[in-house]
DNA sequence: CCTACCGATCGGTAGG
DNA sequence: CCTACCGATCGGTAGG
């Protein structure tokens, strides 16, 4: 009884925070972004976050589920926030504008998310890769069809709607290498200048005068 | 003096073969490409090229050496052939038409040269990161130029030379991820259909009616 | 170029 | 959530 009753005592001071899991997500996920999965210890994670490496693992079941949960629910909202960003456009125009704005900004607000989920596919074991892969899949359709139509019904001009789809989204994803906040184009600035890229890609002018 | 010639001749057998290096390389560049600098051991390398271990280190001062080597020499390289393949060439279109059909090109050749020097920059030691860096910076600076000129005599249109010079070599660069030999689109194919996105984000027509 | 070895560090677990 | 520990593996070196 005095023995059970002592122990819950240490235990309810130093079991789980109800915030730690969220840490070190944060903090994992910066780690992985700044120096690749391979070369960060569950150590480093466990120091970012201030506890020991053993208390991980009442968190995560590893390493890998620490990746696989990263790039599997970053994935799961990029595609929940692309289709409310597109939910109130219509035509292939406008909702092309509206994926590269989203795209963009997205990218912008979130690097190492996205960093990760393109790096890191090949550290995830089967299992988490195909599910990755679907999910990007998915997302990459979303634009190939809206270029798809645009090149149906003379909006737009192109090679190949897959290749475009491909080559667009690579262009857009690029600017995680090089936009710092603070530099010399802002945040809006930024965005606006792909949009005018991607529809001139399409073959439309821009700003749009009278077309469609 | 007995001792000497049978130390002469064991050394004959186990010593440098002459192509030893180049092998390390091209293994080292296969591995790195395929799981990342960090998650490759220099056992992993030894035993692809089938020496053992220590071996490497007659051949390199390090891990770290050996990547430096495979960053800057492929940078170098790249810089020698653009340029080349940029020599014939005068005014913004045709040199930008041939900037793309080379950046493509080359980078369906060697994919695996190209996404190392991208990907494992931040796992190279200062000095090496800085030298990679500036000649990055130089290639960068080609297109720039090209893209500038375009805008100024009216040639192009675009909101920035700058934005997008990274945003077309993101663009390009992205081919590596998908490309495979025996798909849909063969080499020649997927290179014009890039030149003809590139070309329009400019927002030139093409194929090229009659323009400047 | 090999064998044999070094100290350091890794992911993960047991027991509390 | 901690301490203490496990076997495995790492980059690099000595000596031949």
């Amino acid at each position: 009884m005095n023995d059970h009753s002592l122990t819950g005592e240490l235990l309810l001071l130093k079991t789980r925070r109800p915030d730690t899991r969220n840490e070190l997500r944060r903090e994992a996920l910066r780690l992985f972004a700044e120096r690749g999965y391979a070369a960060v210890s569950m150590r480093d994670i466990a120091e970012a976050v201030g506890v020991r490496q053993g208390a991980i693992y009442n968190h995560f079941a590893g390493k890998q589920d620490l990746l696989a949960a990263l790039m599997i629910e970053h994935m799961e909202t990029l595609i929940l926030a692309l289709d409310e960003a597109l939910s109130g456009e219509s035509g292939p125009i406008a909702r092309l504008q509206a994926f590269v704005r989203f795209h963009v900004g997205y990218h912008i607000d979130k690097p190492d998310d996205v960093f990760i989920a393109y790096m890191e596919l090949r550290n995830l074991e089967p299992e988490g890769r195909e599910r990755v892969h679907a999910l990007r899949n998915r997302y990459e359709a979303v634009l190939r069809d809206v270029l798809a139509e645009g090149l149906r019904n003379g909006a737009f001009r192109g090679p190949d709607a897959a290749v475009q789809a491909r080559a667009l989204i690579a262009m857009m994803t690029g600017v995680t290498v090089w936009y710092r906040e603070g530099g010399r184009l802002g945040r809006r600035d930024v965005i606006e200048s792909y949009v005018q890229i991607t529809l001139q890609s399409v073959g439309i002018d821009y700003p749009i005068g009278g077309e469609d």
